[in-house]
DNA sequence: AGGCTCATGTAAATAGTTACATGATTTT
DNA sequence: AAAATCATGTAACTATTTACATGAGCCT
């Protein structure tokens, strides 16, 4: 239950509609979140209901008209208590090592580019990251709002590094045999 | 829908039941990819029902009684033809570094412990894929599927050592005062 | 007015989680 | 044979994705 959360704190860092909350998940919160705007639409509908937040007044909210939201005392309260919850860590769950896992039983085929390109991306993901970092922190973080927010980038920072770091090397790994030959149908036991 | 394609890789390195299946997720498959036995055994009928697995003869499957499963080449073709597709990476999603952007808001509070509390899980699973790393490949990988699988397992080692990275620097950032009336808690950490 | 884009929204399908039920096997 | 455990399974719920619909404002 963590997109509420999200919502509720986008809404207390800066008052937003719809579709404002969306672009931002594109960006600052989405370096370890994701929606799309059906999942916010719906979600601040349910908020609303719940009286966690509210729709300012000044837009005269009707349909395809912007709808700008603010949270309540009852939300900011909910809030408060979300972040003194405890949680395991879930595994991450990514396709792509799975892919070559299989790729290990089926035959690597076409798969290589496939690694150059997701290494490519989160390069530049990368790339962006270190940017926002530079641009937006020149000197440091000023408030103790901007260093959680500058520590959160630096997780996704950590993260990405992580994932070229891995990719690069993979890709070394498997041009060293191009084309690949098949493990064919013998099943051989599991690993650890 | 990875989690059809994750079984069928499982099943070719070993046909196996829906309990065993269940186990090799909580291991090996599962550095990227998790489910409970309840998705499984339900991906099973339907993977059954699609004529891509069937149930092999030997125990007599009957309700409460193992059930093994092999792939069929359909199953095979299917797979092959996954490995092949192309898909975009998607945004991992984590509620900590949420937690902590939340907490940038309303107040850091008790999350300084549950920070600490994630970074030594984090740590012990990384010292265990490392563990694994040294006991199953010890000479390094002898075929193309245990090099494949290695791989895989490299890829968790250097996931679980991107939080462990971030985790001891938001620790040790959070303990440096400033901020929340919050002492500071055991705060040691150096990454590997 | 007609076409375009933006913001909001509805509907349906898929995926994942939580709680619980039941038959078989092993242990005491 | 009762209890504990294992393996399979059902049901209900929540979360996420995909496809499509509609009103409002803008531009020419």
């Amino acid at each position: 239950m963590s997109l509420p959360h999200a919502l509720l704190t986008a809404l207390l860092e800066k008052p937003s509609s719809g579709s404002e909350l969306t672009r931002r998940f594109d960006r600052s919160i989405g370096y370890f979140w994701s929606a799309t705007h059906q999942q916010i639409y719906r979600e601040l509908g349910k908020l609303e209901q719940a009286g966690l937040i509210r729709a300012l007044p000044s837009p005269v909210p009707t349909r395809g008209q912007r709808k700008e939201y603010e949270v309540l005392p009852e939300g900011r309260a909910e809030l408060r208590a979300w972040v003194d919850r405890r949680e395991d860590p879930r595994v991450s769950r990514d396709p792509l090592p799975l892919r070559l896992r299989a790729a290990g039983v089926v035959g690597v085929g076409d798969l290589l580019p496939e690694l150059v390109r997701h290494r490519d991306l989160h390069r530049a993901r990368l790339e962006e990251y270190r940017e926002f970092e530079r641009r937006d922190y020149p000197g440091g973080p000023r408030t103790e709002q901007e260093r959680v927010q500058l520590l959160v980038l630096r997780g996704g920072i950590d993260m990405e590094t992580g994932w070229v770091s891995w990719l690069t090397r993979a890709v070394e790994e498997l041009s060293g045999t191009a084309g690949a030959p098949e493990a064919g149908g013998s099943a051989d036991g599991d690993v650890s």
